[in-house]
DNA sequence: ATATTGCTACGAAATAAATCGTACCAATGA
DNA sequence: TCATTGGTACGATTTATTTCGTAGCAATAT
């Protein structure tokens, strides 16, 4: 048996705080087993190995993550992009907290932390090309 | 005993979805009964009216809503800011996703979705005024 | 007076998420 | 060979959240 992933429900399901958190390893680290995920997860937060064993299995049967479990120890991939994961969330708190108004979130965004001179030009780049399309 | 709210733990707990629903129609509504927070409720979601109650009742004991219970009929207002809530939801979104960066946020956000030549404007308009203060 | 209606209070069940203990297995070292 | 180590599987407990039934009370209608 090699690289597989459960089937019982696609990604489609919205990852918890813990689940997120596990990614979040996985998107830097491409590959891990374990017990390098249960490391990285400690050093955030106390918990026990079996712990962050079956939070893997977890997301592995709802598609979260993938494995490779040809040899003993499994390695984890994640199964579904950052990118993608952050499109999510950002959607749906567009919906229930922003009136569906992803501008009214960006203006917040903006406001809440000081942003550097360069960070600002970039983003007001985009704009430009933005409207040059719109 | 006129308007009031229980201190157990201040505003500082993070609402949950559903509780966020009820926000959002107190934000709306500035002051509402039970009922009328039911009736809308319930136009987005199937749920008993003493459910919507005891999350009132449960909202109102974190400290996310005060009360007027000086008749019989209570009427509830929001506790906390639509705004500092949305603030309090995307740093914590910034943290688990965008590492740390909230410009990346923005530019996610800008970038997913259609956004008129009005609003971009806007946003141009804002980013214009930081730099000058940056 | 008594039944009905509409409200709050609150315990408790149902569901979801996180945590852990224990069993079990294979590889390795003494 | 036998003990130790390090891994997975998985049931069960704990904790958080949501949902609802039932009791009890006051106002109103019959």
């Amino acid at each position: 048996m090699t690289a597989s992933f459960n089937v019982k429900q696609l990604a489609s399901s919205k990852p918890t705080e813990s689940e997120l958190a596990i990614l979040n390893i996985l998107w830097l680290k491409e590959e891990a087993t374990v017990r390098e995920v249960h490391e990285i997860l400690s050093e955030q937060k106390e918990s026990g190995y079996t712990t962050t064993l079956k939070l893997l299995q977890i997301m592995f049967d709802k598609g979260l993550v993938s494995r490779n479990d040809s040899s003993k120890v499994h390695i984890y991939k994640a199964n579904i992009s950052k990118e993608s994961t952050q499109h999510q969330f950002l959607d749906r708190m567009i919906d229930t907290l922003f009136n569906g108004s992803s501008s009214q979130l960006v203006l917040q965004a903006l406001g809440n932390k000081a942003h550097s001179k360069e960070e600002l030009e970039v983003i007001e780049k985009l704009i430009t090309d933005l409207k040059s399309k719109a």
